[in-house]
DNA sequence: TTATGACGTATTTTT
DNA sequence: TACGTCATAA
């Protein structure tokens, strides 16, 4: 037995166990993953059980591709008709057989968030709530998702009484445009289960043997799934750990864990309590950080790797400074033989991504960026998608106000309103039109495309050539942008017409439709890059990974944890929960950083170091500062050697962003002489205008008017 | 009615 | 920086 598929006692025994509901129930790195992927190959190799007859789901198509690889690895075959996929895809897969029974056609289309999001703004603005701020649309958006599933919260709900009623005129409006978003896939699967007992008997009799990852992530609709479906099973296994649980906020509930028991008699639990992944001193920083959650169930997590290893804190004095310091270790790091690869940054939010990636560019330090702006969600790519939607689906009205004038065809808002009243399916209106109408031939145009592509039945790179060659996509480009903007996006055009020949020559039938789905499923970068570079991504998606040495960056109260959870004690454990993850990615080296101050070039503020850092035990990290900032260090050295906080009152905003008092007169460029009413936060100000009445705005706008 | 440019504001996490 | 909104020009 090789490395690979070494297993200790407690997973051999969760790997034997292939009868009846099992809950494997362990810490980090403890190898979850492994036994799911060995009970794969087990039960295929030990107990001859037809490949076909397992189902194995994971979180992003990312782990589901990595551990098709594995499986077929300890397998030693080049082909395996396992069904490894995401709760998204299998359910995809499955409405496309059946999604008519509710109503749909064959041929609806998968409406990704951003879609959802413009229907949500045109639904407020249509009500007359454009510009409330309780109503903002990505709010509007996770409310609707949270009611869909089940899991608002009535604090929530009372703050958005209208909620209801956008929701109504939301689906309507989706089921009108033959579209599911992403909770429709989860719940319309359900829907068919419960409503055909004998659709649901088919599946169930596919899949006998049921496997889950990242249990702790799974929501209330994939969980009533995963019972409907592993109702007669003859085995479901799930994996799991509530300390990871770090989708919250998107309905998950790791109480799932704890009611699997329940709901399924005759459930097993095993627990693993070794870890494999990291030394002994990263588990002791992890384990002092995730004991300060009250809602967990404390449990055992060791590792046998002693060997040592550095765990640094710095503190920056602006976050250039903190990028310059990962840069230089990265640097120090690949002169001690690290492959890049096995080095990442990880951060709370996107954004935070920027600064490294400077430090690391004027360094000429490779580095990728893993999941965050991707691929898919480019103008032009989305565009060229938006065609072949409308293609495929003619009723899907968002793609159609998307692309209708792209290129331009001087069909704008007050046109496609006429359109509106003619037929609610606007592509339909297009048959319908009366002799003298606003842009008429224009529209017959668009109109003619569509359809004779529709015709076509050669969906292929040839196909994709033809429509953008067609509609005049490329001179677009070419009239309208820089020459070097333009010349990206031509070749993310060529680009797609290369993924359209891969997925031509990776499937067996191929057709559009089964190119969208993969398409609009598939948001992570799934294609496999070797060469080495630094992996700079978000702690949610370095979940499952495992890297030699990891920077968590941007260790500031009110960046990690991140200010708008630091109300609520359930959001706030989520955030712990999130740097316990990030902790445990690393197999070797831990470096945490922070900044003094955050936020944009013309906009700084003053920061704490996070609290997830002081409750790590001072004697676990050796504490470096950058020689410049020393005069200002008082805040680090404060913070751990003692409990008190030196405070520094206001003085900290006041003098470097804002001279400008209550009381005073400003001038602004267009609004004229104001009194200032109000000043918060040292930046923004209430200004009671002459002219334009009160405002509030920033203080960078306005000048001090000199009595 | 559409196109264009100035100006304002806002950044969590993702299938 | 980047995106959406608003006012104005064509
Ligand atoms: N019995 C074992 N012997 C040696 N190495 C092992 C063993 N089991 C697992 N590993 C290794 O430990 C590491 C962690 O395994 P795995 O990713 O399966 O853990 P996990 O519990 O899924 O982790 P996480 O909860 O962080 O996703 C991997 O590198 C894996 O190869």
């Amino acid at each position: 037995m090789n490395m690979s598929t070494q297993l200790n006692s407690n997973q051999q025994e969760a790997i034997a166990c292939t009868k009846g509901p099992l809950l494997v129930l362990a810490g980090a790195g403890s190898g979850k993953t492994r036994v799911i992927t060995s009970k794969i190959a087990q039960l295929i190799r030990e107990e001859f059980v037809p490949e076909s007859h397992i189902l194995a789901v994971t979180f992003t198509n990312k782990a589901a591709g990595e551990m098709k690889r594995r499986a077929m690895g300890m397998l030693n075959r080049p082909h395996l008709g396992t069904t490894i996929s995401t709760f998204h895809s299998l359910c995809l897969r499955i409405l496309r057989r059946e999604a008519v029974l509710l109503g749909y056609t064959s041929n609806f289309s998968v409406c990704d968030s951003a879609d959802a999001l413009s229907l949500i703004k045109r639904i407020l603005s249509e009500t007359g709530r454009k510009n409330q701020k309780e109503y903002a649309p990505k709010k509007v958006q996770a409310l609707i998702s949270a009611v869909k599933n089940q899991s608002a919260s009535d604090r929530k709900l009372e703050q958005l009484p209208a909620i209801d009623q956008i929701l109504d005129q939301y689906d309507a409006a989706l089921r009108q445009n033959d579209l599911m978003d992403f909770d429709d896939l989860l719940l319309n699967t359900v829907a068919i289960f419960e409503q055909n007992p004998s659709i649901l008997a088919h599946y169930q009799s596919q899949f006998p043997y049921m496997l889950v990852d990242e249990f702790q992530d799974t929501n209330a609709t994939q969980y009533r799934l995963i019972r409907l479906l592993a109702e007669t099973a003859i085995h479901i296994c799930v994996v799991g750990d509530e300390d990871q649980s770090i989708y919250g906020w998107r309905g998950a509930d790791f109480e799932n864990i704890l009611n699997f028991p329940r709901d399924f008699d005759g459930c097993r639990v095993i627990k693993l309590e070794k870890n494999y992944r990291s030394t002994s001193k990263i588990l002791d920083i992890a384990n002092a950080v995730i004991s300060h959650n009250s809602m967990r169930n404390p449990k055992v997590l060791y590792s046998d790797i002693h060997t040592d290893g550095e765990f640094v804190l710095y503190e920056a004095p602006m976050p250039q400074e903190e990028g310059v310091f990962i840069a230089k270790q990265v640097q120090a790091l690949r002169q001690q033989g690290v492959p890049l690869n096995d080095i990442a940054v990880l951060y709370r939010a996107n954004y935070l991504s920027r600064t490294m990636e400077d430090a690391f560019r004027r360094r000429n330090i490779p580095y990728r960026i893993v999941g965050g702006y991707k691929f898919y969600d480019r103008k032009e790519i989305k565009d060229i998608l938006g065609y072949l939607r409308i293609i495929r689906n003619p009723s899907d009205n968002l793609s159609f106000r998307r692309i209708v004038n792209v290129p331009r065809r001087k069909i704008g808002p007050a046109t496609i309103e006429k359109l509106e009243s003619i037929h609610p399916v606007l592509f339909k209106s297009l048959e319908q039109l009366p002799d003298r109408f606003p842009r008429k031939q224009e529209l017959k145009e668009f109109h003619s495309i569509i359809e004779s592509f529709r015709k076509r039945e050669d969906f292929g790179p040839d196909f994709l050539r033809d429509l953008i060659e067609r509609i005049g996509y490329i001179e677009m480009l070419k009239a309208e942008e820089e020459t070097l903007e333009a010349e990206t996006r031509m070749e993310n055009l060529s680009e797609l017409v290369t993924v359209v020949g891969d997925y031509l020559d990776a499937e067996e039938n191929p057709t559009l439709n089964g190119f969208l789905d993969t398409v609009s499923l598939l948001s992570d970068t799934d294609e496999i890059e070797d060469d080495d570079r630094v992996n700079l991504m978000t702690i949610h998606c370095a979940k499952g990974l495992e890297f030699n040495s990891v920077f968590v960056c941007g260790l500031e109260e009110g960046t990690f944890p991140n200010q708008r959870t630091m109300g609520s004690s359930r959001e706030l454990e989520e955030e712990r929960r999130l740097m316990y993850v990030a902790i445990t990615r690393a197999k070797q080296n831990l470096y945490l950083s922070f900044s003094r101050e955050r936020g944009w070039k013309w906009d700084m503020n003053r920061k704490k170091m996070s609290r997830f850092v002081k409750e790590i035990p001072l004697n676990l990290l050796k504490v470096n500062r950058p020689v410049t900032g020393l005069s200002h260090s008082r805040l680090l050295t404060a913070a751990h050697s003692s409990s008190i906080q030196p405070k520094h009152p206001n003085s900290d905003n006041s003098e470097s962003t804002c001279t400008i008092q209550k009381g005073d007169t400003v001038m602004h460029h267009s609004y004229g002489e104001g009194a200032v009413l109000n000043v918060v936060n040292g930046n923004r100000m209430v200004v009671k205008f002459k002219r334009a009445g009160i405002k509030v705005l920033n203080s960078r706008l306005v000048q001090l008017k000199k009595d």
